[in-house]
DNA sequence: TTTGTAAGTGTAGTTTTAACACTTGCTAAG
DNA sequence: CTTAGCAAGTGTTAAAACTACACTTACAAA
């Protein structure tokens, strides 16, 4: 067992998280912000965050700020950073990690949104945002972005079956540029994860949209040798 | 000015770095590692750490760590991930953010790695390293190897000049595996920013091979529009 | 002069990607 | 009941990128 002074000679910070939580919405990516009803930096926009407790792991704490925000615990989630900048909160020294969450703009709980003054925002309207969020949000995107080049996690933000016109437009908007309809398709057909439920969408189109999942089978089995 | 009792409610912890330092030398990755001589853990093997100290930011420490143990001030770094369970450290609560670090091999101060009786061990003779960097190490190599698909990141671990030879086993030990010599050139040739010096090397072969060098300027005007 | 060693070089087949426009099925309106 | 409107759905071809593959060259030491 180390000797206590080892530890103890070294300062001690604040530990927080500040999470970019990324919602899809009429082809559009959204933020969803708070418009700080509390001190410090009253009234201006921040990210969602919070302080890590005792007792409570970095990931834990980023799930507990998602779900007291918007009432859900099975986010799809990935640290994104630390931004460890001595000035970086001009109250006292705070080291934040950032992560991002991907929601189903539909499940997430309106009444507790509201409760923390927080809204969703589409991207090109983002305002200013308070500390290095600004940064944090810059760098979650980038990663996110890439992330779904490589495999198919932007699928977290759309509802459990979805129609490939829906798929297409959310790729379009995390890639930020159009994407070639029947190419689009060939490549989805190619990988064979996602499939048909055999339920129709009747929603948009008088002819109807074949809807589809993804099949986590299918996908894990995937991987070459 | 945001009111202190803000900040003062929540706990603080010890954040300290943990370095993943990578060499390259006859065709194979070699990590710098510590066999403690000192407490925790004494007698065990180790990342490069050090807790972060006041008025320094992270990225500032990770630079301290790596010089006290190489004397290299300009070394390529990057932050990797950080790692916050609760009882990661057996000791004290500690959160650790990892850094990776390249470092031309030719180049550290053997006199400081002596002192701090550390090694370079080639990456498949790893041991079993404290607490969780046996994580970070893995953690890092990904994340070093996909940076070194898209940017030529690993040229930081080849000196100023070297040949096409000695690149192409320095991306074969990243990757893992061979690659074909005259498509790699070809590569290279297409890429334009790795350049001819006109210099000769003639350690290794009667005939001699060209030393190529990289050039900053035609690699960062490369980017699309 | 010969021999050994690493450096250096081109082509052809295959796969992947990109560009492109019309037909189908349905329903609501006339 | 016919028609108009709307999103869904569907193949082909050309270009580019990638992969596999083996011999020649330049030099120095024996």
């Amino acid at each position: 067992m180390p000797p206590k002074a080892y530890y103890s000679v070294h300062p001690k910070f604040h530990a927080a998280v500040d999470c970019i939580l990324f919602g899809f919405e009429e082809g559009e990516l959204s933020l969803l912000l708070l418009q700080r009803n509390f001190e410090p930096a009253k009234g201006e926009w921040s990210l969602a965050g919070g302080f890590v407790e005792e007792g409570e792991s970095l990931d834990d704490a980023a799930r507990r700020v998602v779900a007291e925000l918007t009432g859900l615990r099975d986010l799809y989630m990935r640290q994104v950073h630390t931004y460890g900048e001595v000035e970086r909160d001009p109250g006292e020294r705070v080291l934040s990690t950032a992560y991002y969450a991907l929601v189903d703009i539909k499940r997430y709980d309106r009444e507790l949104v509201r409760a923390h003054n927080a809204f969703w925002i589409r991207l090109p309207e983002i305002p200013h945002l308070i500390f290095d969020h600004d940064r944090m949000v810059h760098d979650a995107l980038a990663f996110m972005r890439y992330q779904a080049t490589v495999k198919p996690v932007g699928i977290n933000l759309l509802p459990e079956e979805f129609t490939l016109t829906q798929l297409q437009a959310l790729y379009e908007a995390i890639l930020g540029e159009p994407i070639d309809k029947r190419n689009f398709r060939k490549r989805i057909a190619a990988m064979g994860y996602i499939e048909k439920t055999g339920r129709i969408d009747k929603t948009l189109s008088r002819k109807g949209a074949a809807l589809y999942r993804f099949n986590r089978e299918k996908y894990d089995g995937n991987f070459k040798i």
